[in-house]
DNA sequence: TATATTTGTTCAATCGATTGAACAAAAATA
DNA sequence: TATTTTTGTTCAATCGATTGAACAAATATA
């Protein structure tokens, strides 16, 4: 570091033969300083290169102006592209936001909490762990600041809430394989404690009963939705009695994974077997075959997020809960499309 | 929220009768506070669920505790592991970070240099957008405060760096594909202008001349390594006069293009051309066939980071730059191994 | 016993910006 | 001209924690 000491309001004073706090003042827009004055002191401000100490002034305001945003996993598109969009809103109305990641573990998102609650955020935006059952860190933020969720979020937190529609989603997707002449699906969902996937399960068994299809407990299987997640349980649905023609998958990276052991096994997609995943990640698109999906609208999930939560900022006593579900959308490419063969 | 106003200090030097600055003494255990005080004030802490104001100790010490990391992509197995290992270590001393991403653009970089600045965090490390050619940002930042550079760096900086040997990289790549007896070497290169790549088309350049083999101009092609870079200047080798028989790009997503390309092209890989990217990112080793790499050692890249951060904050002064190069390492799959056939 | 040293705590200033109250000067009104 | 209103600025307290100096009490030393 090259020494060079911050010019503060004291030395904008100094240079104008003022008080620090007419400069505070003039800095602020307060209606009560002459026109002429606040020019002079914007233009000094200027001249000494003068940057507001923001510490002293969260701390006098009480107001830090910052947001922590929690996400299970950095490297999604997903999730960071919601991040993006939260971020672009935020910027615009004066907020800076630190981004972390719980990596789906339940001992870390707890320590970014802890974290987060120390520097004094102003609120914080949310998607839960996988891991994530006890929610008493929750009740913690709830208890000290500001608290909206997105996605992977509880209703008995009672918060605000952004996501989509997961029991229409399942709707969606069913209702597509089985315009592709399939009935015997099988689901690799997420864990059930976590809502969005239950919701995703509930759907997926409402949907195969509005069809009179079978509705088999051995063709949901419960994980974590890695790669090897998917490849671990295509595997085991291959080399079951009875294979189902298609499998809905809760997650687009454990899609990938069943994909690729349905390819080494040589089984046609979606002749022999049809393949949904879940979030339009960018690879589904590049894979050979391309991986029909549901589109989530991360944009509008980020952007809605950071408005509910601008609105929360503005009006933190409000009793009512926000909750806002979006229409999800099914993108069909080959890996479930019969037809286009 | 619900309503549940913080502790002070002030708070426990009532519950106990003693002063305020008596009270911050012994929770920062001065050694002028009786045992017995101490013991007391930190019972009271626990009690009244006490939480040091970080914004008032910061102000007052003139130190955050929190450190900037600036990163291209958080998208990147490479760069969000760093970011991991270097959360890690600082994490262990006391530091909280804060992560952002520039998405690779100057004009991003530039604002969150400035939004870092302004909550004054000690220090910033950061790895440079492929767009940042103008330095005068980080001059900024120099003049402010600590930097430390990993893997995109540029060394009229003048600070801590670390990285890997990317000469070398290059060497180790083209000797394992001459020994696959590849003679026509394409290079699918990032821009020269950034040091990293500029050392990768060096390493290229020598060890072709020490193999005695050609090095075409049109056959180095700079480009921002995103996916359909690698499948543009793929596509216009497949389509040159003269194909070569080997192609090394600078970046795995690019790399990850250029073998879609390929595939689409029905050229046999690594038989007709071969092919190696680099980074190891973790879906090089999932495609069919997998994609020989570089590995960068993120996981060291970010400890050592750490370290060197840490040793420039314990010696400010220190008018040594520490400059850490790890040595690369190849990483063979089946896009470039012949012998596996 | 008188003096020096150690120990435990309080005092008061400080970090930098903000803000309501106070005050003086200028302008408007009676 | 006297009085009220408006305008522009300063004063002083504040946010919460920290820290060197000051002070008093307890203990040690001469």
């Amino acid at each position: 570091m090259e020494n060079k000491k911050k010019s503060t309001i004291k030395d904008i004073a100094a240079v104008l033969g003022l008080t620090p706090s007419a400069v505070s003042k003039a800095l602020n827009n307060h209606p009560r300083i002459s026109e002429k004055t606040k020019i002079a002191v914007k233009e000094a401000a200027i001249q000494l290169d003068y940057q507001p100490n923001y510490l002293s002034s969260a701390l006098r305001k009480g107001k830090s102006n910052l947001v922590g945003v929690i996400i299970p996993r950095v490297n999604s598109h997903f999730f960071s592209s919601v991040v993006e969009n939260i971020e672009k809103v935020l910027n615009l109305n004066g907020y800076n936001i630190i981004m972390t990641q719980s990596n789906e573990l339940y001992v870390k998102e707890c320590q970014e909490i802890d974290t987060l609650l120390k520097i004094q955020v102003d609120g914080i935006i949310a998607s839960m762990a996988n891991e994530t059952t006890n929610l008493e860190y929750y009740q913690k933020i709830k208890s000290k600041t500001e608290l909206v969720l997105f996605d992977r979020g509880e209703e008995e937190l009672n918060v605000d809430y952004v996501g989509i529609d997961d029991y229409k989603s399942s709707h969606l997707v069913v209702d597509h394989l089985v315009s592709q002449n399939c009935n015997r699906i099988a689901h690799i969902a997420g864990f059930k404690h976590i809502r969005i996937y239950k919701e995703r399960i509930r759907g997926y068994k409402d949907a195969l009963e509005k069809w009179n299809l079978e509705s088999k407990e051995n063709w949901i299987i419960e994980s974590n939705l890695r790669l090897e997640d998917g490849r671990r349980i295509m595997q085991q649905l291959l080399d079951s009695s009875e294979r189902p023609d298609a499998v809905y998958v809760a997650g687009d990276i454990a899609a990938l994974g069943a994909l690729q052991v349905l390819l080494e096994n040589n089984i046609k997609v979606p002749e022999e077997i049809a393949l949904i995943g879940f979030s339009d990640e960018p690879f589904t698109s590049l894979t050979q075959p391309s991986i029909s999906t549901v589109n989530q609208h991360s944009d509008q999930i980020g952007k809605l997020t950071a408005e509910a939560f601008l609105e929360r900022m503005k009006n933190p006593k409000k009793k009512t809960i926000n909750r806002i579900i979006l229409e999800p959308e099914l993108i069909i490419r080959q890996s479930s499309n019969r037809d286009l063969k």
